[in-house]
DNA sequence: CTGAAAGCGCTAACAA
DNA sequence: TTGTTAGCGCTTTCAG
């Protein structure tokens, strides 16, 4: 069967050229034939097909159609983490189903390019044959990024960077519902609270993250999330310096867990966990559970996303449509029919105030 | 901005050979200061990219790089439903992330092919700029498929169809794996048993699935697990044909609910539901709670599969190590080095009796 | 280290 | 309805 597959490769050998001169006919009829039907004759176009069979020519090939139409009839998605990242976080997995159905609507194909944080290698970005690229969530200043930036292809942005010129992009307004989450707190008479965030740079910084560490973050999403609840908490007299934010590369329960455990460590006294993730959320309510503590009696802890596990959890949240952002940037990068301005669609935003948080406890 | 996008797009001017005739040295210099730089000196090469940059000269096009060079840089993936089912099946999740996986590990893009079960245009597999296929999961038969076949690159079949020539494959024995499930409830005492599966051909059917069309299934996996159920049973002395089976075409938990509730209502007496797939499980388990049934006592139910949701709730399925497909599928087709002929790799299952099987009660 | 030649396989005017 | 002409933009022997 190895003699088969080199079979299937050697039918290769046929192309359009050689299926013309087979039939006398020019490469345009057999072209044609493929695609635009209406263009020939019935009669001949089933020639041309059987004839096409009987060669085992395969039809015209992709690539050499799409250097000749400048169309690859895809479009490429970039995100920061490495491809099957894609497919493990159920953000991005929501998120990419909402692209897909954009694709499938459009007949574009979905590529997803094989970038990986290890190997810093921007040629994956050069080597993509796509029409456009949807990026989703990348640091301010990423190689990858600025590798697609060169290509002269369109080009949107999902949440991050923000502050790219001549690019579209769709977010949400992270800092205000921030700000609402605060408020929420601040109203069940939280005064000490902590944070747990993701990744604020691409150096690893397991553990607390000073007020400097905030503001230079490359991740925008989190710095804004972070001065939203800054702002919202500064309204209740809650000075910032005295909030202890812990930070996690990884995103991931245990990480989640891992991180409340540090930042309770050491600050006994806070009564509220804000997490700028359901994620890191559902890890630190899984240390609460192992702590033997008592979510919200003992602590509150709230999330940011709305993903299903977090419903299940009856965790408090900020609902964010996750899945319209995916279908949304689609649709900018396909349907760019009439617009005339690079746009910024920002999506709306439910704070969804469940179990997880109550009143404060005493301290 | 609408002019710095056009801006964007007019770059496009500066070519490869526009490039060399600027800097006045030859395409193939130009060529290497991209692709081999250690065939040129640093400065000359210095030189190139700068220009380049100048020029706004995004380097090598991948389209025509892909039609010289013949590698696309990317594997194709194909399955049944439509693109954007990848995103919301947890087992197609799953099998994606660890087909990504094998992708990330060889710089390989993953190109999700737009096809959808009604636009039936095989055109979209032709246009693939792909260096080969992954199919998942399609039934006999299936015109896409065909396209697949007819290109000439290497193809890996997941799961079904299994009778192809020259194609490698990757899946589980499911016939044997239903034996053993079969063997596990005859067991607890179970000889009245239904049960629920997923789409048996491409024509919708919701309903009982007579024996005739069992047999002449479409979904090759489906087949097999009632196969196996079927001689499983058979063993201790259970009459196939007394045996309701009910087909859903939609793959989600209400099908599941309703496939239940379908079932009961026409054979009370069944102390077992026997599903060929978590989600249906999941949805039998709803469907019974709120029939005011208790699991096991009153009834027992069992999936196929072994997904988070299933381990949640504590369901008796079959593990399969879906990922490990994944990563195996791909890694077949893209390590393709030393192997001679093409290659059926079966992975192991599992039985995981868990809480939701137990003694049937008496009839 | 650099250049010349020779396509990769196809489509799209435009003519006939 | 069919054919002719002209590349799309690039890589790659092979000489120099």
């Amino acid at each position: 069967m190895g003699e088969a597959l080199e079979g299937r490769r050697a039918r290769r050998t046929a192309t359009l050229a050689s299926l013309a001169a087979e039939l006398g006919v020019s490469r345009t009829t057999v072209s044609n034939a493929y695609n635009r039907p209406d263009q020939l004759s019935p009669a001949l176009r089933r020639r041309v097909l059987d004839t096409a069979r009987r060669l085992g020519y395969p039809g015209p090939d992709p690539v050499a159609r799409s250097l000749r139409t400048r169309k690859a009839g895809a479009v490429g998605l970039l995100l920061t983490e490495a491809l099957s990242y894609a497919f493990r976080d159920p953000v991005a997995v929501q998120f990419l189903e909402g692209l897909a159905l954009a694709c499938e609507d459009n007949g574009s194909g979905l590529l997803l390019v094989p970038v990986s944080p290890e190997a810093d290698d921007p040629g994956a970005v050069a080597r993509a044959g796509v029409d456009g690229f949807v990026v989703y969530s990348m640091p301010d200043d990423d190689d990858n990024f600025h590798a697609v930036l060169e290509r002269p292809v369109p080009v949107v942005v999902c949440d991050q960077p923000t502050a790219v010129p001549d690019v579209d992009r769709v977010g949400i307004d992270d800092h205000a519902a921030m700000v609402d989450m605060a408020r929420h707190l601040v109203g069940l008479g939280h005064r000490h609270v902590g944070v747990l965030c993701m990744r604020l740079s691409t150096d690893r910084n397991d553990g607390f993250a000073s007020i400097e560490r905030q503001e230079r973050a490359r991740y925008e999403v989190q710095r804004r999330r972070l001065t939203g609840l800054r702002e919202g908490f500064a309204e209740a007299g809650v000075d910032w310096s005295a909030v202890p934010v812990v930070e996690r590369y990884d995103h991931s329960e245990s990480a989640g867990a891992s991180a409340a455990e540090q930042l309770l460590a050491r600050h006994p006294d806070v009564t509220a966990l804000v997490c700028t993730s359901d994620i890191l959320a559902l890890g630190a309510l899984r240390h609460a559970r192992q702590a033997g503590l008592v979510v919200p009696d003992d602590l509150t802890v709230t999330g940011f996303d709305g993903v299903p596990a977090a419903e299940r959890a009856e965790l408090t949240t900020v609902r964010q449509p996750t899945l319209d952002k995916g279908r949304a940037a689609g649709e900018l990068l396909l349907d760019r029919g009439d617009r005339q301005r690079s746009r910024t669609l920002l999506l709306p935003t439910e704070l969804l105030a469940r179990a997880t948080s109550g009143v404060a406890r005493a301290t």
